[in-house]
DNA sequence: TTGTACGCGTTATCAC
DNA sequence: GTGATAACGCGTACAA
């Protein structure tokens, strides 16, 4: 099948302009001076034929694609909104192309990679997209990878951009425990094999430590860091005879929307019965009732970190190998407080 | 800079499997039958020596990008995402790629537009990236083209998709006058140049006549189907002496938000005092605070639609010059009805 | 400053 | 069924 384009190429441009294609690449690309009058004619002829360079002829030609790309899990979820709206803030700013693409690497790998070095001169990984294994071969290669929401595979150089997780949820368990006297905290994880989820469940196991609170495996759920299997499990376990508690830690966001609709069936009170906390501040999260006091993650900036990243990647620059991007507390009311306030980085630092 | 891939081409293949290069392209393509054995000792080859088809030559041979664009004015609004699921879903069924690029068309298309015939096969156009010019211009040049959330050019033969606005309003309006007794409604203009805007004032006021109720300008204020600057106007208008009126058509969910809590900052109770409605219902919008009512449009399905229009034009296939996808009300509180209920489509026929 | 000739990796067109 | 060979449109030594 023909290209769709009028394909005008620069041999029709050279021809009419009584150049050389070598003059007008030069014109086109600058590397070259060309002489002012030749420039013009060039000018004209391409404004007269409405000439388009051919990007595929030329980044075969160069060996460049001009193009990066993002492997996501799905699109349907507006938690990555904001990340691509950072990746592609940055992208267009370097004049590149973004491509996207959705990819679970539980396929089974059966299916290819939909973007690798054919297509696009580095990529953004998203945890669950490719295996271990993949990043690591393509990283072997040479190929720009950066990896976000996760750490480099062990023996990898590939850079990490994170929301700091450790810290951010030792922070806010400790403002349950401090202001509002919260000791039998349920903890909701998230998908085991998601660092996320891992590195909060760190952070609060410490918090209790720091307090001198026992931890207590029966206070441990599952919801998957999504809104539906945290309704479920909440509501397993509220109707499985369940030991006394007084707040939840809800993962991330999204399972506390899930977990304050399955209380909320059993006609618990949130904050007055018990105290429910979240993790990312998406968007909802202010708009839920009460409205959902979280830690509040960068995800945009993680976006724009992560292409910056590889661009200095590209650029051949020397990058951080791990980049943890600061977190606040917002305080809004499912925890008990009264008013909405901000919790800001250095309050956090021990 | 030379290409980060390792590079080994399809000559590589060949040689070591002792075939010619067009055997093993064949091989690849499979649009020519090759031996069973010689393919067994290509596979294998190709397997040892991973190799991996540069997507870039083959599409420079074959003309073909085995890709589609998607031009969006920007990437930060939740609204979009899923939009671009709905296209992701049918362009990965596909086997194509998605490029992604933002681009606004009041930049006196100055910037070129990042996605075109040189990188995409098509493209997906939203209303305000793209000047009617442009578009009209591509479309001659026979490049496939589908606009979502406007109409085609005048003139033009662009496939255009989009959401039932003006029956679907007529709804909603007639459900505020019938079932709440309302009959002084405001009504929140967005933006001039969206077509939406215009679709759902032509619903409004067709409702309006239905029932007798004499239009007032005085009702109508500008909300730009934005947040922040309907709140403003909303302010404004409530501080500057406003005529009577017991109801809102917000123009858009993202516009209910701003509106809602200019009303309630000036203690005006929803839905006890004033009726408010929305129009796309967003996730966000089952969380608001009372619940809002509004038009559930299927921004996923518009998504979808478009991407399967543009596949069937890339197929040369007869396509509807205009498809209207069809809305249903969602009753929620914001109306003043005391239970969530869904009004289907067909009530909707008049 | 400019033109010639070749390469980028693949597919398509011929012959065989 | 298979192998040469010519495109595809552009960038870039190299020579002039």
């Amino acid at each position: 099948m023909a290209q769709r384009t009028s394909s005008v190429t620069i041999r029709d441009v050279a021809r009419k302009a009584g150049v050389s294609p070598a003059t007008v690449s030069r014109y086109l690309t600058g590397t070259v001076p060309v002489s002012e009058e030749t420039a013009q004619r060039i000018q004209a002829v391409m404004d007269e034929l409405r000439y388009t360079p051919n990007t595929i002829a030329r980044q075969l030609a160069t060996q460049r694609s001009h193009a990066i790309g993002l492997l996501l899990p799905d699109f349907s979820h507006t938690f990555f909104t904001p990340l691509i709206g950072g990746i592609e803030a940055v992208v267009s700013d370097e004049r590149y192309s973004l491509l996207l693409a959705t990819r679970v690497s539980t396929e089974l790998s059966n299916k290819p990679v939909p973007i690798g070095p054919h297509n696009a001169e580095g990529l953004i990984i998203f945890p669950g997209t490719l295996s271990d294994q993949e990043i690591i071969r393509l990283n072997k290669a040479g190929y720009p990878l950066v990896v976000i929401y996760r750490s480099s595979p062990s023996g990898s150089t590939v850079p990490s951009i994170t929301a700091e997780n450790v810290r951010a949820t030792a922070a806010i368990i400790d403002h349950l425990i401090e202001e509002h006297g919260r000791s039998r905290i349920v903890f909701v994880r998230g998908p085991g094999d998601q660092e996320d989820s891992h590195w909060r469940e760190q952070g609060y196991r410490s918090s209790l430590q720091d307090h001198g609170i026992e931890h207590d495996e029966q206070l441990m759920i599952t919801g998957m860091f999504d809104r539906t299997l945290a309704y479920r499990a909440m509501s397993e376990f509220l109707n499985s005879d369940p030991p006394h508690f007084d707040a939840i830690f809800a993962g991330n966001d999204d399972s506390a929307i899930g977990i304050m609709d399955a209380l909320r069936e059993e006609g618990i009170h949130v904050p007055e019965d018990v105290s429910v906390v979240g993790f990312d501040d998406m968007e909802l999260s202010s708009f839920l009732n009460p409205p959902l006091t979280t830690v509040h993650a960068p995800t945009e900036e993680v976006g724009s970190s992560a292409a910056r990243c590889l661009f200095d990647l590209l650029a051949g620059k020397e990058v951080a190998q791990a980049t943890f991007l600061p977190t606040e507390i917002v305080i809004r009311r499912s925890c008990g407080c009264p008013h909405e306030r901000l919790l800001p980085l250095k309050t956090l630092n021990k």
